[in-house]
DNA sequence: AATAAGGTTTAGCTTTGCCTAAAATAAAAG
DNA sequence: CTTTTATTTTAGGCAAAGCTAAACCTTATT
């Protein structure tokens, strides 16, 4: 396994988060990377060389089988060591992300096997989303967005989308975290906000908190 | 404080350790760094224009205080990583030097005080080098080379030279760890080889290895 | 004091990775 | 089916970092 560096893996990775095995178009990827269109002709066409992803002219990119791979592992180095920056040292999730986006880079496989085992071997990181084990296989996807239980319900939070740092810190005042479970009390006809209930007494969500919380039935 | 390159990190670092505060010769610098000379004379002068060194053509590079304080906060990153890899994840002692080069690069204070927390706020590395405090102070340089003692002594190792994996292998099958304690029971007229004795019987060290074997009375 | 040897710097080239501006192509609108 | 628009690629620059080879200081030797 031949080493890459930081921008290559930059690029892979946010082709991986673009299209997952399907093309991506040049101006997405320009966006999701922050650099010009200019700049990302070239960087696939590098990328393009190590057979990581293939290239059609003004058609797009798409990741080869191995690029995959590499996507995969080093989401596995991102989320494990947000799993450490949360679990063990005490970080905040909103603080994380930026911190993995350096750490992910580190390589050493035999480091990101024994972080895996120092951890409790997790499957999903600290919002919920899964950690791809090291032979590339990928575990669940957990729960649904809170607007799509009925009234009634038992749910318990198990996943937040990462929507930015001023939605983490409204789950922060709230006092939402992961595994906090609550009863579906209301779902509201007029903004499809939703009231939820719990030991510690009852709230509303707005629509746009909802659709970025997610939960099973417990 | 402004950011700067693995390249002139590299540097700082380099310079620190050659000549702490003093000059520093283009060719001890490229050697250590593992560049050619015309390389180095580039490098410094990149930093020059940082006010992180002085540069004197044809004479040497010499750190500026500021030089100084960036190269005191990367070998306290360098060895509470290497003290988290070792303590926590259990990595040998002669397998965590080039990780934490890669881990002593990422930037973030508030992660290195986490660290630094995390780990017990140690003094000390798993070699017994002192770790750089916040402000910059160093804790005490541990030791005395074993064959500076006299036979009969009550000795406990408390820092090892980082002497290359030959060393610390050797180190490893003899199973001399830090902590350990020995009597001195004989030093050899003929080659200053040392005999150790302990609980465990007595065994006899070579001058090589008592010259970068450190221990303080005990 | 002159010169040879060794170390240092300059000059010029390479790659990565980004940029702007101009040309080329694909897609959508008339 | 042509033309306009939006996207993408080429062309040419710039900075960081490395290299080799040639020129240039220092120092040591004669």
């Amino acid at each position: 396994m031949k080493t890459h560096t930081e921008s290559e893996e930059n690029y892979i990775k946010a082709l991986y988060h673009l299209g997952g095995g399907r093309p991506v178009s040049n101006g997405d990827l320009a966006q999701r990377i922050g650099a010009k269109g200019s700049s990302v002709t070239q960087a696939v066409r590098r990328l393009g060389q190590k057979d990581l992803v293939n290239v059609v002219p003004y058609k797009g990119v798409q990741l080869t089988p191995q690029g995959i791979r590499l996507a995969k592992s080093i989401l596995r180095k991102h989320r494990l060591w947000e799993t450490f920056l949360v679990d063990k040292l005490g970080f905040g999730w909103e603080e994380v992300h930026p911190l993995a986006e350096q750490l992910e880079h580190i390589q050493s496989e035999e480091l990101v096997d024994r972080l895996f085992q120092f951890l409790g071997s997790p499957k999903h990181d600290p919002h919920g989303d899964p950690i791809p084990e090291r032979d590339g296989q990928m575990p669940p996807v957990l729960g649904q967005p809170i607007g799509a239980f009925t009234t009634g319900t038992e749910i318990r939070i198990v996943r937040v989308e990462d929507a930015g740092s001023e939605f983490f810190d409204q789950l922060d005042t709230m006092n939402i975290n992961l595994g906090n479970t609550y009863e579906i009390r209301a779902i509201s006809a007029f903004d499809s906000s939703v009231e939820l209930g719990s030991s510690a007494g009852t709230f509303w969500l707005s629509q746009n908190m909802c659709a970025n919380i997610y939960a099973v039935q417990s």
